[in-house]
DNA sequence: GCATTCAATACAACCGGTTTCATTGCAAGG
DNA sequence: CCTTGCAATGAAACCGGTTGTATTGAATGC
């Protein structure tokens, strides 16, 4: 592999004058840069990024943590994250945690030895926990996906509890009022945003949530159905279950179709976050619509502001959501 | 941030000897090398990756270039190659090329300037494709997913051919004939390889594939949805239909419940790969596991031979597939 | 014609580790 | 007692670029 040196050798120049060839072309007389670009040609040279970086102590690269690759909603988010590091040149190292805060500690040890310029975290776990001096250090950190909005740090996410309290409300006009609730896992913030969501709605009804009726469990299809399969043995006379992930509800929909439940007429099952194959579920699943790649997008924009030390345009970036309407959910009756 | 010089004062020794206390602490006497570490420990040194990896022209980073991130399978591979990569202790940069060559090309381009160590690449086009001097280069380089077993560089995947007549043979084994396939892109080896190992299923039985019965298209829901809406609509007769994909069975279930059929009665659909929510489709699909997570892991192990100069156990890995039978597909009548 | 200025380029330091080679000191052997 | 050998450590080169400063030479001004 050619060095700078050689392409200087080759052009009669200093490698100085090579380097700003490349870096600053407007300072070097035409005949020069001509030369050298010629000499550089000729050699093939490419100028070693393990070196330039070393000198600029930049790595041009973030990492991702990503609590589960294989989830299709968080790859998406990926998805959305690659395509803006792409187009600002940036790479992507990405981290499957396992959901393991040992594993997401890696990610601040990666920035302090210089791996990586930030990080951006998909999933709840607050950077404080992470890891206590990550804030005092300053590190680049931008956290996506059911974020704490009211923490330190930016964060890009949805309104979960406005979007809950939506999709209830779809479920109680349509007169539904035994409403079953397969939650995620009880101790994330995000199904608590949720489950004030669903409480707001009802309250505006003024009911109250019969806390017997909600179910937890983990986020994933299989958690789902025993989740639906333990709800629905204990209450039969639900005509509604309000899922907090499509996942989930997709579960759950297995879980009646084991029971003989005819769906939508014996049950109504909502879904959220708007996976792609909840349009092809049987029924085709009514969701709540989550932006999920421009939420990568936009977490991505966002640690490239602050990479390059632009003033961020919001701290915490709230994304339109939306009711997906199909025909898992229809009225009572 | 402390550097190895702050250490090495603070301890009253040489950088030498610090780097030695980390890299080879054999060497030194045990009351300098409690001294260093005490010393590293107080100041909290960590050494810099960008010093380490410059000084050894190594970068520790293997390049995975992902056709779709989105889609379920790859990110499924992409977790396994994950795994092992983190227990050998290198990292990983994702690129979503979205299937384009001019996107991956940059590929050998981070290899070249010293950004990747090597690339895996998942998805099937040639590496001779992305880059002539590839070869000639010997970039470290492993192809996993529907890769062309023949080829001069390492590969991972399965015997699409063999798989691909287990299930024909088990859809004539239910006695079906009519059998529409829906295929994916034709210009893929895979969908050759498939479409080959169908012929061979029928030939076993002496007949052969009636070309009218094939339909290509994109390997996705959607694609698989428009792809059974033309067989479906051109040939009425069918009694299974043999999809290359869970997606494209996805979306054929979709068009299937649409034009009203009764599943699995009025028509078998099977799928191939064994994402996890064929499992929830209604009827649950029947298809061809692939062990995506396996095949991941494998290229990672390959990729680690590779880069350390270990010799391969074999060049072109073929894993195990199973058959999965659930109930979209019945024996007919 | 000489001093001044500026453009173009070279020189050399630098980034923060690692590693080779040299040096020191001590113990063992002749 | 002197030599030899080895263990422990230090000094300095090195990785391959970038960049601040010095230098050169030509053009301009007086």
């Amino acid at each position: 592999m050619a060095q700078i040196r050689d392409v200087a050798k080759r052009a009669g120049v200093s490698p100085a004058t090579v380097s700003r060839a490349f870096s600053d072309p407007g300072k070097l007389s035409g005949e020069t840069l001509e030369r050298v670009l010629a000499a550089a040609e000729e050699l093939k040279y490419k100028p070693s990024s393990l070196a330039q970086l070393f000198r600029e102590k930049r790595t041009n690269t973030v990492l991702v943590m990503v609590p589960d690759l294989a989830n299709v909603f968080f790859a998406r988010v990926v998805s959305g994250i690659e395509r803006v590091a792409a187009e600002n040149r940036y790479n992507l190292i990405v981290s499957d945690t396992g959901d393991a805060a040992a594993t997401e500690c890696i990610g601040v040890e990666m920035v302090e030895t210089y791996r990586a310029d930030g990080v951006i975290q998909l999933g709840e776990r607050p950077l404080s926990e992470l890891h206590p001096a990550g804030l005092a250090c300053a590190i680049p950190f931008v956290q996506a996906i059911s974020a704490d909005p009211h923490g330190p740090y930016p964060t890009v996410g949805i309104d979960d509890r406005q979007a809950a309290a939506s999709m209830a409300r779809h479920l109680l006009a349509g007169g539904h009022r035994q409403i079953g609730v397969l939650a995620g896992l009880e101790d994330r913030l995000v199904t608590q945003a949720r489950l004030a969501g669903f409480r707001d709605a009802l309250a505006e009804l003024g009911l109250t949530l019969d806390e017997g009726l909600v179910e937890y469990g983990p986020y994933s299809m299989a958690g789902g159905e025993a989740a639906a399969a333990r709800l629905l043995s204990r209450c039969r006379d639900l005509t509604a279950v309000f899922c907090m992930s499509d996942e989930i509800a997709i579960g759950a929909i297995r879980t009646a179709h084991e029971l003989g439940l005819a769906l939508p007429d014996d049950l109504s099952i909502s879904g959220f976050d708007n996976i792609e194959f909840g349009k092809y579920c049987t029924p085709p699943l009514t969701t709540v619509m989550q932006p999920a790649e421009r939420i990568g997008e936009k977490a991505m924009a966002l640690m490239c502001d602050i990479l390059k030390g632009r003033p961020l345009q919001a701290q915490h970036e709230m994304l339109p959501t939306q009711l997906v309407e199909r025909a898992s959910v229809v009225p009572i009756g």
